[in-house]
DNA sequence: TTGAAAGCGCTAACAT
DNA sequence: ATGTTAGCGCTTTCAA
């Protein structure tokens, strides 16, 4: 420790050149005899010099820094977009900064202001802004940014790399009604949080009217920060007397959070409810019951979302404005009853 | 797009005072007219200056970034043990870069390197290194170092901040003793791989040792880089016709990997087969069976790590080797038979 | 209390 | 092919 930490000058006054040629070898630019070449990368090895990227940046005026904002990394969906991310970030040069936003905004905000005091290269948020006017926090930004799982209610100029919300919501209800349910309660993350809300939303609503099935609100179950109140809302949902027969849970944490409940309630799955859900993700395969729904495919997720960025980057930051779907994976599982059957069994519909 | 980032002297011009009066300004150091201090403020707000890191952490020569590398975030120990840094390193005014080495010592060596040259202020490190030499990389980067989860096998100079692993993995093959078992595998990560699987070992080995129960060699099974064979041992394990009653699983990926493999094979748990483990979180609730084991404080495992780091900045880098063993939970869980009942049932043993 | 100026370690014109 | 030099945006002596 008593060493001071050597630098591009001392190689240089060690070879017996200028900086700037050792900087030119560092860099492989320009033209170098093969001879100094050589006994400047000696000179590295034996100084053990390690090259200061402060300095660099500063010179260069931007970073290899992905700043990266998710609600919560100890959410396996989001804990794989992240190792998305830094894993394709890292071949290509890049490192990943991660934040915990916990689905606030204000945490969203606060981190976003300081990615830029870091003079981050780009920004991959799942969003939770709500105005166009603070989107403009990013546009202002300077900065590709791109927004995952979550994208502004509005026409952006970002990227955004999503799944379809809407249709997946939609087709996971319809899976419900296929299987003769039509009592169908939807449990999302506060509605008026984002966009996926709002659409997973949408998707339950559409499915049961164009099934012509009567929409009711009290079957609609918004819960709030990190699901605090679910079980005060699940109690409510099951005591009324207009019970559901399914449910279509929109998150993982969500469906956990069901299946404790029934488990703890003594709610038989799927003979006394049936569930439906996104991020159904069992990596293991220990899930017993397994939940029946659908799989985000986060890992590329995060890769894709990376790619896009690195590439503006390299662009010089030519904005572009890609809106990537990607698609998602159904499980069939054992979450969910099938009414036909039963009734059949009761004689109560013929085939 | 168009204007130019704002920066000190901008400012400056703008007020019509010094660069170094605004940056004094900004650091409230020194005295500052009042007045003068106001204008100052105002005009980094109408202009919306952003303070440059970059610069300022080439001048202080030491950045605010902690560099953090563990296996695999995607893993619930470690998204939790990232979450427990992050968390403490915001609120103290410090970021985190995190690496994924998937356990590889290579990868490490590579994340540890770009580290150094990023200039971080300390490194937290979950570490697979083998040698004193390859320690020296740590102990010659000239920062505050902190090993989690593991560390090197030798007398070090870092602060580390882990659990008591051999006593943890003795408890839990006593508690399998306790309920009769005799016939005890361990399942265990890359023994020569680190630290903690050697310890885990040996807490094994004992506790069998100390009940006279003979160690045999076949009952140890040691998996490669992310269980890839973990298959194949199990099956090895369960042909043989000395079969164990019960397996220690070494961690949660290892204990996820032997309960698929009973559900695939038949072999009830726990009736058929016991299994104590290490991280057995189940945050959800949700795990039937649930896993009989105990539970690392992953979170605090990262805030504690983060702090010591942080305090260690905070006094210039005075190194201080604080060797901090965390406690872990108990979990009873659903894994494990008790033999001593089912004899006496059988009327094999008296009370 | 304020300003001028040096310099953190590097890159890249520009000059040779 | 190589060296000289001027910054990148900031902090911090030193002087006034």
């Amino acid at each position: 420790m008593g060493s001071q930490k050597v630098k591009l000058s001392d190689i240089a006054q060690y070879t017996g050149v200028s900086v700037s040629t050792v900087s030119r070898v560092l860099n492989n630019k320009n033209r170098v005899d093969p001879k100094v070449r050589e006994r400047v990368l000696d000179a590295v090895k034996t100084l053990n010099y390690i090259p200061n990227e402060v300095a660099r940046s500063l010179k260069k005026r931007s970073t290899e820094a992905i700043g990266v904002i998710v609600n919560d990394i100890t959410n396996s969906f989001f804990s794989k977009v992240v190792r998305g991310i830094e894993d394709y970030a890292y071949k290509n040069g890049y490192y990943t900064i991660v934040c915990n936003s916990d689905s606030l905004l204000e945490r969203e905000i606060s981190y976003t202001q300081m990615f830029l005091k870091l003079n981050v290269c780009g920004l991959i948020v799942d969003t939770r802004c709500k105005t166009p006017k603070m989107e403009l926090m990013y546009e202002q930004a300077g900065i590709p940014i791109v927004y995952i799982d979550n994208k502004p209610m509005w026409e952006t100029q970002c990227s955004t790399v999503t799944i379809n919300n809407y249709l997946c919501a939609k087709n996971l209800v319809q899976t419900l009604i296929d299987h003769g349910h039509k009592d169908i309660a939807i449990i999302n993350e506060n509605e008026s949080a984002c966009w996926t809300a709002t659409e997973r939303r949408r998707g339950w609503e559409n499915a049961l009217k164009e099934a012509g099935i009567k929409v009711k609100s009290n079957f609609i179950v918004n819960t709030t920060y990190k699901n605090a109140n679910i079980e005060n809302c699940l109690k409510d949902l099951f005591l009324k007397k207009e019970m559901p027969t399914a449910i279509l849970a929109t998150n993982n944490t969500i469906a956990y959070s069901v299946l404790k409940f029934a488990f703890n309630h003594n709610i038989r799955i799927p003979e006394d409810l049936s569930i439906v859900c996104f991020d159904a993700d069992d990596d293991y395969g220990i899930m017993r019951p397994r939940l029946s729904g659908l799989i985000q495919p986060a890992l590329e997720m995060g890769k894709v979302a990376a790619q896009i960025l690195i590439n503006m980057n390299r662009e010089n930051g030519v904005k572009v404005c890609e809106q990537i779907t990607l698609k998602t994976t159904e499980v069939a599982g054992d979450t969910v009853r099938d009414l036909w059957e039963e009734n059949n069994c009761n004689g109560k519909r013929s085939i």
